[in-house]
DNA sequence: CATGAATGAGCGTTCATTCAT
DNA sequence: CATGAATGAACGCTCATTCAT
């Protein structure tokens, strides 16, 4: 009965302080000055945990990717149809906002920055995949009449991603739940804003 | 009679090189170097334009705001009724888009730096403006009955908002125009993505 | 009539500072904080000259390399056997010790660490260009009889190389001049120790 | 009865794996973790074996100075004229090459380090006796006709002991076996190049 | 107005070393 | 004995800014 941490413990308590600052204040504009006064210890200490940097990115990024992608492979396949699928897109994309804030907000505000390095490149890679997804959906939805004819289903789907994930920068305001965001945001992603 | 532009011309040229780097970059991202680089000359001579990377971030953020907050208060007392104010208010937002994508980017990516910032005060008082006009906008609507009974006003407004400025971060890839934006826009703003 | 030196003086004086500490310490063995305190000025202000430590060490290893291999053709080009060639790399090549000092050290001192960089890339070659001088030297003085019909020309190479470089470390002590290093050196590499 | 190595030879173990990487990169340019990581342990553990980086080098040198000290003594003592003591030496220095190539090359690569230090101070007190012997046997042979009249010992001296030392840093290229080596060195030691 | 040279604070990172467990 | 976590000083380098010429 010890309250010391296990190895790994230590390793995620780090990632967690750091993601708190990423998501705060994006990667680039972090230091890992502060990273390392969050966590009591001096920035070189960081080193014994990991080596660099960017790798520290590379474990949020890619934890939060994978969490993603595997929402998105449940939604499509254990839906019957689109509009189901995106509901529950929709739904389990907000449920992963509070966990990976960070991730978003890297990705919003450091876009720039990762994709050009080759150790990221999974980064394309998973858009590439969470872009087809949608595109499918909303031509397979386009098709069978669930979603208006005139639909474009690229430039919906490039309203709609960077919509889900728009409210993660809102800072921890609290102002509203999760849930009443994303119902909020299911109404006016399928019924507008206008009185029926 | 020469044909050396005036001082301000040249003034308002770097304004707009620093802009497109901005809006490219993000402000913090973008460094003086690279600003005095694409003007052809050395970052120290900037000075004698300017006394600060900051005033330059100044200059772009409030000619935008300015030109924001005339088309909203524009928008509101010319128009009838808050539908009509909101579709005037998105469509001079996408014109504002073209014009001002520094300033978008600025906000969006380095909002924690300038919202900061005493010199930049103008900021929280603008937006806090853009809020409550929206605000009233969507519960005039609501008790109009021109919106829907169940709106959450500002949860829609930061909605809104946010989604209205999306488009500028999706760089000059000229997959569509901004009308088309628009008009996906207010497609889904006003009937969401369900077929009628 | 000013006191001020032209643009390159100055950047030429910086790297025969840092050269001189190259040629005491090694490179590796040298920070740039070293460099910026012989010059009394702010490591930062040096990369307002040089884009890295490394490009100093460029510019001086290049530079030699260049010296050298000229003074290497010039010999073999100009003389008409293979003794005389020689004889004549030698006695330049230990003219060129003075003005080179740093680039000796640092080939000596910092070899693993340069050869592995694409960027210096240009040190392997040049290496090989004096390697086949010399072994091409040796052969066809031993074809010609002027040289031992059982030297082993390869090794012979390898040996003379070093010892030719060799004198670089031996500080500034002033102990002999470069004329009495050059003379022991040729009566050493031609005659021996014996008596004759 | 355990197959356990007994705590010396765990520590032998540690120097010489230690002195594989000295040899190859040089004392400064090798990092305790890589002697760890060669070690299978952690780079803090090898502080239960040695209280510093500083006393595995100690360790090193000193083991290969009594040697070669050794060897040099020997050689003087059991050796009839200058001649053939030198021979001795030669010879007797290249089995310390192999047996020795860690320290070799820390005399060569790092000696400004290890000299600066009072630690070191038997570093300058082996050199100078081995400077002695060899000025001694030098000036002997000259006087007794077997070395040449006009043969300046202390030069020779200098190059010589360098010489002697160079092959350490030809990598385990394995070109030549220590003997080719040394047969080469004599020759060009006491013949030259020159054919009879 | 522009240059060329510099500042000074801070950045991500390395490394020998210490020490409680 | 070894580990895991940390220290603290230094490293190469970046960047907004200043200023004499």
């Amino acid at each position: 009965m010890t309250t010391s941490k296990t190895p790994s413990e230590r390793r995620t308590h780090l990632v967690r302080l750091a993601g708190d600052l990423f998501a705060e204040q994006g990667f680039r504009a972090t230091t890992v000055r502060q990273i390392a006064d969050a966590a009591g210890i001096l920035s070189g200490s960081l080193y014994h945990h990991f080596d660099s940097k960017e790798s520290i990115g590379d474990e949020i990024l890619s934890a939060f990717l994978e969490d993603v992608l595997a929402g998105y492979r449940a939604a499509v396949a254990e839906s019957d149809d689109p509009r189901a699928a995106i509901e529950r897109i929709v739904r389990s994309s907000t449920a992963t906002l509070d966990r990976h804030r960070a991730a978003l907000t890297m990705l919003q505000r450091d876009w720039n920055y990762f994709s050009g390095q080759p150790r990221f490149a999974y980064l394309r890679t998973a858009m590439k995949e969470i872009e087809q997804t949608w595109i499918d959906l909303l031509e397979r939805g386009r098709e069978t009449g669930v979603f208006r004819a005139d639909l474009d289903a690229r430039l919906t789907y490039r309203l709609l991603r960077d919509i889900l994930w728009l409210p993660t920068s809102w800072a921890s305001s609290k102002s509203w739940t999760t849930d009443q965001i994303v119902d909020g945001l299911l109404r006016l992603l399928f019924d507008g804003i206008k009185s029926a």
